[in-house]
DNA sequence: CTGTCTTTCCCTGTAAAAAGGGAAAATATC
DNA sequence: GATATTTTCCCTTTTTACAGGGAAAGACAG
């Protein structure tokens, strides 16, 4: 437990109930992909961490100084 | 240019006046890279993400149904 | 149109993330 | 304290992301 993401992590794990095994079948990776996650290392791929924020409900979101500009683009852009 | 990752990254870094070339310079990663992140490519790994997010001054966040219950919790703990 | 800069997308070798098995350590349950 | 469950952290093999080089395609300036 070292990053804050981490902790995001077990937190919301431990709230639905589920092991890091049954975290890991459900989002579809090994086991010890959710082990790596939770002790914080940072070398995972992108898309599997992603499949397990799903499972959690946990929704990336970003923030910049330009974050207000890039909103209004990229709404205007994608209607 | 497929998913919002990829649009925010390439917003930012048009934004900054730089090329991929000098992005991942100063990220500290390869050229190719920052065009797979820019086009989408969701194999990256997580630590190569981040880099380049730093460069450009973009902060990730979560929300969840159980954020406000972790930033209770996280705070207490960490102080 | 011509030359410069940038991006897109090849290639190759290397480093390392991946899954899955297993077993000791830690934690929880009785 | 014994037993069951979970987590931590080994191991091996397979897969693949990575850097860096290179060159065609695209964008942009003179």
């Amino acid at each position: 437990m070292q990053n804050r993401l981490a902790n995001i992590i077990l937190f919301h794990r431990k709230r639905s109930g589920l092991t890091q095994q049954e975290l890991a079948e459900l989002a579809g990776v090994g086991k010890n992909m959710v082990y790596e996650l939770e002790s914080g290392k940072q070398s995972v791929r992108l898309e599997n961490l992603l499949k397990v924020l799903q499972v959690l409900n946990i929704e990336l979101d970003f923030h910049s100084p330009l974050r207000e500009a890039f909103l209004k683009e990229y709404s205007d852009a994608k209607g």
